[in-house]
DNA sequence: TATAGTACCTTGTACTACAAGGTACTGTGC
DNA sequence: GCACAGTACCTTGTAGTACAAGGTACTATA
């Protein structure tokens, strides 16, 4: 897949996640990858600019299976957050979608 | 509008534009940024790379209004890679807008 | 002669994705 | 008991890209 595409879109990604339910890193790895490929050197510097920037909050919870997993939980403006570039990802979308309308095989 | 959003889609927009017919990169500025924004700083250093890549070959042309024009002109590799970007680009927007999905407005 | 507009270009900065590596815990097979 | 796979966290260095800011040079107009 093309990596520069994903420029941004992941930010938004991690953000729609979070709006289903709380996740550690791992797991937004799994989930995410399912449709977008993401590699965990990429989540955790991502989640420390989500976290420094107030659009999320974590807390620490016990494991079965390894070592404590780190939750994200969004907070109202990591909310906002996600409706604005949502909005902003929609707008674009459509605005290259109409440039590059007529150029196909011809 | 989002930066990170843009990046690995201009070179996606010039390829299409140039489909549409000849460009020089001032022109090229105009016709994207009617659309979506983009700066001279970035079109001579992306069609530069697209020139390398044989993508595009160029020729020069006098111009009336000023110093001649540099114009760019889509290969069949360019053409080649202009639908693949494309397609690539197509499958991506329908996986991010499948992970968004459900997640608006909650 | 000065200014605005056209048209080309370069340099330095900021941001972001990722590969590659490391730490530490748990469970399973030998 | 010990090696190994799996889970889960993290950091560092590199590469790619968009842009602001700047420069050059030509033409037309006031």
């Amino acid at each position: 897949m093309n990596i520069q595409f994903k420029k941004g879109v992941l930010e938004l990604c991690v953000l729609a996640q979070l709006t289903r339910k709380d996740c550690y890193g791992y797991e937004l790895v799994a989930e995410i990858s399912k449709n977008i490929a993401i590699s965990e050197g990429t989540i955790y510097p991502l989640l420390r600019r989500l976290k420094n920037d107030g659009y999320v909050t974590t807390y620490l919870q016990e494991s079965q299976e390894g070592p404590p997993r780190k939750y994200y939980k969004l907070t109202s403006e990591g909310k906002t957050m996600k409706d604005e570039l949502t909005d902003e990802w929609l707008t674009f979308v459509e605005r290259v979608n109409h440039f590059l309308e007529g150029t196909r095989n011809e």
